[in-house]
RNA sequence: GGUCUCGUAGCUCAGCUGGAUAGAGCAUCUGACUUCUAAUCAGAGGGUCGCAGGUUCGAAUCCUGCCGAGAUCACCA
């Protein structure tokens, strides 16, 4: 159950009412207003602003419709005392019976509690990674994947039907960079001395796949020109890096539901097929574009190009499909990539792009508004990079230096919790600075074990109270019993509990996984000041053997805070522990 | 120069899509464990919400212009 909805709609069929008694005008009905916890505790424990916003619409003063409204309003069972304060707010204190409501509730749908079905079983798909396929992940690839993955989890809670997918870049050149990086390593697997050179990738990981074509082909491959070996060579170096990503994803906990390679889009035609559908409502044309404005760049010439109309969906120029080689351009199988999502049937289409394709959000969004007819709009979630520190000191990472941060190192040393939770303490636009030692050293007070902990103490007190003989006995608390319950500490715990849906709507309307991560930490302090309440005094403990009926009443919050930790645990990808 | 993000306590960050006296953590200081886990709790100090205008009953939040940080800018992916 959802308190702010059911106030709300209490509040709405009041006004309702008071329309059809004259005394608000018709147009106040569609007033959209909120109703939240209030800041101050002084002011009550839900308030709402309806009353200014209709004096607004009334054009009367917002206290005097406030008055209106709480002469209705404090005839409702469910709310007993309203005031009106300050400017024109409405607040309220909740009938305990309504608090009541809530755990039970809470109780009752066990796991699903919050699960409100805003997706309808329509289906969702969430994009994320696509880290080229020529070496393991980093820790620059952690915050997207991350962010991605937990957005996922939530529209899966919310009742969408979600696909995890990964695009695989395997078209491009560096995959040929990749394969010619290779081939090398299997020479020199062969005893040949080999030099790498500028472009290519100077990983030792890449010695590894050398050494299984050694395996697989033997010497047959040496002699081959470069058109005969490319394929084969090629084909297993992307599979090779492929798994090694695949391990790196299931070691900080995701398991996508797709590869979708790109190369595919080119054999298949859905290149062509896309495009052919621009062309057809007349987006696409062959011109100049102009040169870059405000920098001089030496190696620019002027060249005619296969261009994408993208400036009449918003984006700054038009975009080119073709290089001048006539090679398509990394745009267009992204064009088809986007057009097969639509054929797919995908009513939320999301991305997680890193800060640095920034400046493709545009052209993709203008590509999907433009594939679709404008039906079906493309929602880009942005990471900032993550800025890396190493003692306090920023750290550059490169590739031929070496310096090179793993995601596996970052999971092997603080583990895959820590990582996940660390990635979600900020919002995804914000930026991020991890400094790779403090990690390690302030691992033992990342917050990610408060939450935890205070499930395993949840834990431990059903289990407390099993042994004292009243282990099932909240099950079947009744409103009496809930009513002994009196403390500040206690009722700020219900009221974070009764705020659980409400987080879930807003973190999953808005794709903001970091609602959760924030909440759950707000949901443990609250948990643990009620517990520390039992530490001073033994007659504030959850259970106490001489008094069942406030014990039951205890235990049924402690029951569902741990309930509502581990939904929102699970959501995170972190496990709720049971023991620390 | 264009575009996109961001600017909130000494540091790292929230701020419920426009609400009431702007909040946490770390760090500093003071206190609380013989019992359901002290990996915890209670309290104190710390702010011109980058700056200046505007919109209105009301702005950290929306608009405009500056300042500053980062990312990106045909022909790479």
């Amino acid at each position: 159950m959802n308190v702010f909805e059911k106030i709300k709609s209490e509040i709405l069929n009041c006004i309702l009412k008071l329309c059809s008694d004259k005394k608000l005008v018709s147009e106040a009905f569609y007033v959209d207003f909120s109703v939240e916890v209030p800041r101050e505790k002084a002011f009550g424990e839900l308030s709402t602003n309806v009353a200014l916003l209709l004096g607004k619409i009334e054009k009367r003063n917002p206290r005097k419709i406030a008055e209106i409204l709480k002469d209705e309003l404090k005839h409702n069972e469910m709310i007993s005392r309203v005031e009106i304060a300050g400017p024109g707010f409405l607040n309220f204190i909740i009938d305990s019976s309504l608090w009541f409501e809530v755990i039970i509730s809470c109780l009752r749908n066990g796991l699903q509690y919050g699960s409100i079905d805003a997706g309808k079983g329509e289906s969702a798909i969430v994009e994320y990674v696509s880290a080229n396929p020529t070496g393991p992940l980093h820790v620059g690839h952690m915050r997207g994947a991350i962010i991605g993955d937990v957005v996922a989890n939530l529209l899966q809670f919310v009742g969408y039907r979600v696909t995890r997918e990964y695009y695989v870049n395997d078209g491009g050149s560096q995959i040929v960079a990749l394969t010619k990086s290779v081939y090398l390593r299997y020479l020199e697997a062969h005893g040949q001395k080999v030099h790498l050179g500028k472009d290519l990738y100077p990983g030792d990981y890449l010695k590894v796949v050398g050494d299984k074509l050694k395996q697989k082909f033997g010497t047959s491959l040496v002699d081959l020109s470069f058109g005969e070996w490319f394929d084969p060579v090629s084909s297993i170096a992307v599979e090779e890096m492929l798994n090694l990503i695949k391990d790196d994803l299931v070691a900080i906990g995701i398991r996508m539901d797709n590869f979708f390679s790109e190369k595919s889009l080119y054999s298949d035609g859905t290149i062509e097929k896309s495009l052919k559908f621009l062309k057809s409502n007349d987006l696409i044309y062959e011109g100049i574009l102009p040169p870059p404005k405000g920098r001089t760049q030496s190696n620019w010439e002027q060249r005619e190009q296969l261009l994408f109309k993208s400036t009449q969906f918003g984006d700054d120029v038009d975009r080119a499909l073709k290089k001048a080689n006539g090679e398509w351009t990394y745009f267009a199988p992204d064009v088809a990539y986007h057009f097969d999502k639509l054929t797919r049937g995908y009513h939320v289409i999301v991305n997680i792009f890193g800060a640095d394709h920034a400046g493709y959000v545009k052209r993709m969004q203008a590509a999907v508004s433009a594939l679709s007819n404008g039906s079906s709009n493309l929602e880009i979630k942005l990471c900032q990079l993550v800025k890396l520190y190493k003692n306090g000191k920023p750290f550059k990472m490169s590739k031929r230096a070496g310096t090179f941060v793993l995601l596996r190192d970052v999971v092997s040393e603080v583990g895959a919790d820590i990582a996940r939770f660390v990635m979600l303490m900020r919002k995804n636009d914000a930026p991020l600075d991890f400094d790779f030692d403090k990690a390690l050293e302030e691992s033992k007070d990342n917050p990610v074990f408060y939450v935890q902990y205070a499930h395993a103490r949840a834990t431990s007190v059903l289990l407390k109270a099993e042994q004292e003989g009243m282990g099932e006995g909240y099950r079947n608390i009744s409103l009496k019993q809930f009513k002994l319950l009196s403390l500040a500490e206690e009722r700020d715990l219900i009221m974070m509990i009764a705020m659980w849906p409400k987080v879930v709507d807003l973190a999953s309307k808005n794709r903001e996984p970091h609602r959760i991560a924030f909440y759950l930490y707000d949901l443990a302090a609250c948990f643990h000041a009620v517990q520390h309440k039992g530490k001073v005094n033994p007659q504030l403990r959850f259970v106490i053997k001489e008094k069942p009926d406030i014990s039951v009443a205890r235990l049924s919050l402690v029951k569902a805070t741990k309930l509502v930790l581990s939904i929102g645990l699970s959501i995170v990808g972190v496990m709720p522990k049971d023991q620390m």
